[in-house]
DNA sequence: GTCTATAAAACGATAGAC
DNA sequence: GTCTATCGTTTTATAGAC
């Protein structure tokens, strides 16, 4: 009787999701060709065989499964910022001024979970640039959903889920780059304008 | 007499050049830890000492010089693209259209010099962050400084060119991950209007 | 079923031949 | 001054002990 199928279990599934968190925080941090297994392991504090039992695919299936896991923790996140009913160019303020307080707070060691990986692999790997391609376009769906639902036409939301995500992963990029959360707040204002603008438009 | 000093040579300074170039193609598209060294130099057909003879700091010290070469590089690409009195709206959605046709005719392998590697080293290795720091930096001086004659404050004017920067970067970012162009005519349309929105602000 | 000890290959770096 | 052959380490992956 195996119980390996879903990671819900009571004991052993806890060393898979230490082992996911480890390598989601590693990957995104210093990226995935410099972060060796040996290094995931040790800071999920799992011994050397446990990867290859939990991961048979080796490192690469540890990529793709950190890839989803780390893409479904941040669509969660996203998704509280952005509840139903909430106004969405608040939630959008919010959500930047969010990533510069936790930038700051990490001396920008906060990373996107996913943007790292993604720039490495995209033209590499494709079953890893898969992973990262469906955990972006999660996001987008969560956004173009909220902004469907502020009154913004099909079209329009998802191009300012688009525009949103843009300014947050280049203000990311260039907060971590130049050690300054001044990005950040100018990318934040610039998104909230063009929610708002998306807004105004669709209401003509 | 020594003439390693400059790279304007007639002859020995080809193959530094080469390595150069290699170098800051492979880390951009494969990343700086999953590329070796023996990568480069096949890639530039240069014996395997010519590199410790050329950048005795190791694959560190050509990683930053890659950083200074590949930002030096885009930055003349922009102020090509932004010569003076040139319309600056019209100038932005052209070096997105540009971007668009780059990612489209090298099958989406096209990809910004800095930020793979930026997102890498930014919390692992001071030295080539600084060189990528630097590297951003040097295009948000050519665009405030055109936005600033185009009318823009200065204060706006860097705004502006930060939120241009952060638009272009996550746009080719998603646009190579999912395998598309359309986040950067997007992304490029956004550009655009927030360049049009600073100078009616700064013409108020 | 869980883990440790080992193997084969690739890495960055260097010493020394030309 | 230019390049090749080699060294020691570290990497991923596996085979087999418990």
């Amino acid at each position: 009787m195996q119980v390996t199928t879903t990671t819900n279990g009571t004991e052993p599934a806890g060393t898979k999701v230490r082992l996911l968190e480890s390598a989601t925080d590693l990957f995104s941090r210093q990226g995935f060709g410099a972060t060796g297994i040996k290094a995931v392991l040790a800071a999920a504090e799992a011994p050397y065989g446990s990867l290859y039992h939990f991961f048979p695919g080796g490192k690469q299936e540890l990529g793709a499964a950190a890839l989803t896991y780390g893409g479904d923790r941040y669509r969660t996140i996203l998704e509280s910022i952005y509840p139903e009913g909430r106004d969405v160019v608040e939630a959008t303020t919010d959500s930047f001024e969010r990533a510069a307080q936790l930038l700051e707070g990490t001396d920008f060691g906060y990373a996107c979970p996913i943007a790292t990986i993604a720039l490495e692999v995209a033209n590499s790997d494709e079953v890893m640039r898969e992973a990262a391609a469906d955990a972006f376009e999660s996001w987008l769906t969560v956004l173009k959903q909220r902004f469907v639902e502020a009154g913004m036409t099909d079209e329009r939301a998802r191009e300012v889920a688009i525009e949103t995500f843009c300014l947050i992963e280049g203000g990311v990029l260039l907060a971590r780059t130049i050690r300054s959360a001044e990005p950040m707040h100018t990318a934040g204002r610039a998104a909230s304008a063009l929610v708002a603008a998306g807004l105004a438009d669709s209401a003509g």
